[in-house]
DNA sequence: TTCTTGATTGACTCGTCAGTCAATAATAAT
DNA sequence: ATTATTATTGACTGACGAGTCAATCAAGAA
């Protein structure tokens, strides 16, 4: 049998204890210690794997972007229907899963964190990029380029928006509406000079 | 004439200078020290003024909102109509001085920091509520009740997400797009079921 | 068994930072 | 001139946290 060794245990360890630990604490301005005491290993063990705390923060933000990006890959398929897919695409963005406290939170870090790690600013631009193509993926089959662009503004502007809206009240009405505010905008644009 | 004491002097500098470090850093993570030394004083008297970091913080976030409580007054008279005021409206969250450096930073930390701290959450309540009162003081004027109320949430969201998505890119697109943007979903919106 | 390598940690260093305090200067009041 | 008040700071404390390191421990390889 092949041998397995830690690391990857142990990475993967470490990343869900910042998730939880950066829900708990609101922000970026974890301590490593508290990571690794969340995940039940010495904070010595985290320098070890990660080098410092930027890079286990950044893998972090990595693996709450591959996620989203497969539970989307996991509702999409190709036989959809342009429309569908879009429906698909903001499903995934108000997922049970995007709304546990420690996504949430880190979410909005990673925003504010932007703004000075060039590796995070680079992260978000990937991040941004891929939901604008996958918009325009199905947006340019509906509508004229030009047109197909600006309602993919929109769509990014109201999903971070909600989203921002949405987490910061835990009361609050259902993800629900929120979804349907989008979907509206979306036909009422689609619908546009259509018969 | 009336004497006046140093107090509000060095408050206001002191809030001023707070945002210009908050702007440097990207981040509430600045240090009472950097702030101090900006507003050309030592970290004691801020400590003198203000008690502790956390208070001055809540006073410079206090201030950022009724700066721009201020310019909205400035913008919007009772004689104006209502699709003139919802412009105005608009119009001032995308305002120069809503994109100074520090400003930014400031509401985005402001943002995260709401979920932590119970004085930031009750000023970003009160902030909140007092757009979507404006926005419907104008808005349940064009529409029945129901429908501005989702109208409200929509250009509240799109505000949000719209300034946020402008705020992280140094490039991209003018303001100009994105008051453009919300002024088609409000004339969208408005324009469903008329005539 | 001995050697090598990966896993793991306790203890420590070095910085930084919030907040305190006693002391000093300046200004106004009596 | 004396006293009270306000303004202001340097120096200090206490805490905390990132990152290092030498030393164990475990287990397979030689």
């Amino acid at each position: 049998m092949p041998k397995v060794g830690m690391e990857p245990i142990r990475r993967k360890a470490l990343i869900d204890a910042a998730i939880a630990a950066i829900g708990d604490r609101g922000a970026l301005d974890v301590t490593v210690s508290d990571i690794a005491g969340r995940a039940g290993v010495s904070s010595a063990l985290a320098h070890h794997y990660f080098g410092n705390k930027e890079r286990l923060l950044e893998a972090t933000m990595r693996s709450l972007m591959t996620e989203l990006a497969q539970d989307l890959r996991a509702r999409v398929t190709p036989s959809m229907k342009p429309r569908e897919r879009l429906a698909a695409l903001i499903a995934v963005n108000f997922s049970d899963k995007q709304f546990a406290p420690g996504t949430v939170s880190a979410w909005l870090s990673f925003y504010l964190e932007a703004q000075r790690s060039a590796a995070m600013r680079h992260l978000l631009s990937v991040y941004s990029r891929r939901l604008h193509s996958n918009l325009m993926f199905d947006l340019a089959k509906l509508k004229p380029r030009a047109e197909a662009e600006r309602i993919s503004e929109g769509i990014a502007a109201l999903i971070d928006g909600l989203y921002i809206r949405r987490a910061l009240k835990q009361s609050g009405p259902e993800r629900t509406s929120a979804v349907a505010l989008i979907h509206d905008y979306l036909d009422t644009m689609l619908a546009r000079g259509q018969a």
